[in-house]
DNA sequence: CTGAAACCTGAACCATGATTCAACTCTTGA
DNA sequence: TCAAGAGTTGAATCATGGTTCAGGTTTCAG
């Protein structure tokens, strides 16, 4: 399902950086981990947190209950490490477009199609994502609120380079950010997970057309 | 939390018009039922489906465990119930505001404003709708497809009229539909559910401008 | 007034599944 | 080669909380 999620790691627990007591100490447990991973990707990609368990988990994982716990101390962990490397993976996924692209207008067209398509690709990981906001709250707020500060400070350099348009007062950075990302994202959900049937540059070019002249009727 | 749930009724079931085995035939019974409901949506509210127990909600009701049951068949059945309810609550709230506005464009701000200002009343509600997504994902989706539907002819009317600017293809009303959706829901997110510090119409201005005219800069 | 239908009550039942733990097996550095 | 230390195992424990049910109490049509 998921295949490699390259770990970094520290147990979900977010700030300090190395070697909890739960890291793995040899090329053996490495292994295990990853396994368990990405079986608890799996797992809650398609049951979901709650429906979700442990045993399956393991099951999945071909390895021990006991065995889990060895590597997390709960199920919320594993959770939260899930969801940080979810996080990590669609902005590795979708920004490197973003930028490949000539200016900030056209780079919002291809980031959109990006992102779909690596929603269409990880469907249970967007699942994980989602529902991180009724399991880990903190881990949800953390995602979109780096997205979306991202999102502002590249739109306002985009602004500076005469690209888009400015606003009328600071705070609209913010506002502007906010929106396209929850454009962004429930198109994401219409057309990359419920409905796939449409192209990704198909949906990529209406949205563009949107953001770029908006519903004015042209004078 | 929530005062009046005008209750229509149902059951949550959905479909099916009038009396299940569970609707109240009197008064008294009526009264109750209103209580426990109130009761729901204050506890799912705050402590979320999951977290929120039924015991909890007949205590918050003053009922006995065992009324609930004489109203719903289950926890889920109550959930649904509220979700059906909110998704009818938002709705009255938004569309009157709508199409009291002169016209699309301003009936977009004025919409979103009144979105926010609902959000803001209702926090608690509006998570119930979100959790939906894990909890009984065919109401959720009812819930945005219907709005998004709505959405996409009220665009495709103002078009007729000359309001807002037509598209390339026909899929694009959809695209848009869920576009503006996405970014209503997100701004309501962040600046109704997660941060109410500013006005709300500050925050439809900057929406306004956004959806009004794009990011193209101007010639 | 009266019996049946509606309602109400809450202790007890039960399923579920996360978490623990004591006994084992590998690995590896000296 | 041989301890430790690192990993593994899965049955047993335990808490939680949804759901049931047998026995009252209220309401109301006739």
């Amino acid at each position: 399902m998921t295949g490699d999620l390259g770990w970094d790691w520290n147990n979900g627990v977010t700030a300090t950086p190395q070697t909890s007591a739960k890291t793995p100490r040899t090329e053996r447990g490495r292994k295990t981990l990853r396994l368990i991973l990405d079986a608890a990707a799996e797992e809650f990609g398609i049951r979901g947190y709650h429906e979700g368990s442990i045993a399956r988990i393991a099951q999945r994982a071909g390895v021990a209950i006991g065995s889990f716990y060895t590597y997390f101390d709960s199920k919320e962990a594993v959770f939260r490490a899930l969801v940080a490397d979810m996080s990590r993976q669609v902005r590795e996924h979708v920004v490197p477009c973003i930028l490949a692209a000539p200016d900030r207008l056209a780079g919002e067209r291809a980031g959109l199609a990006a992102y779909l398509d690596f929603v269409r690709t990880h469907k249970a990981l967007y699942r994980i994502i989602d529902e991180s906001a009724f399991v880990a709250e903190d881990a949800y707020r953390r995602h979109y609120v780096d997205v979306a500060d991202g999102y502002a400070v590249s739109l306002q350099q985009a602004f500076g380079r005469g690209e888009i348009r400015g606003g009328i007062s600071d705070g609209d950075w913010q506002v502007r950010a906010w929106a396209i990302m929850g454009m962004n994202v429930f198109l994401g959900l219409k057309f990359g997970v419920w409905d796939d049937s449409r192209p990704v540059e198909e949906i990529a070019a209406a949205a563009h057309a949107l953001i770029a002249d908006g519903l004015s009727p042209p004078r």
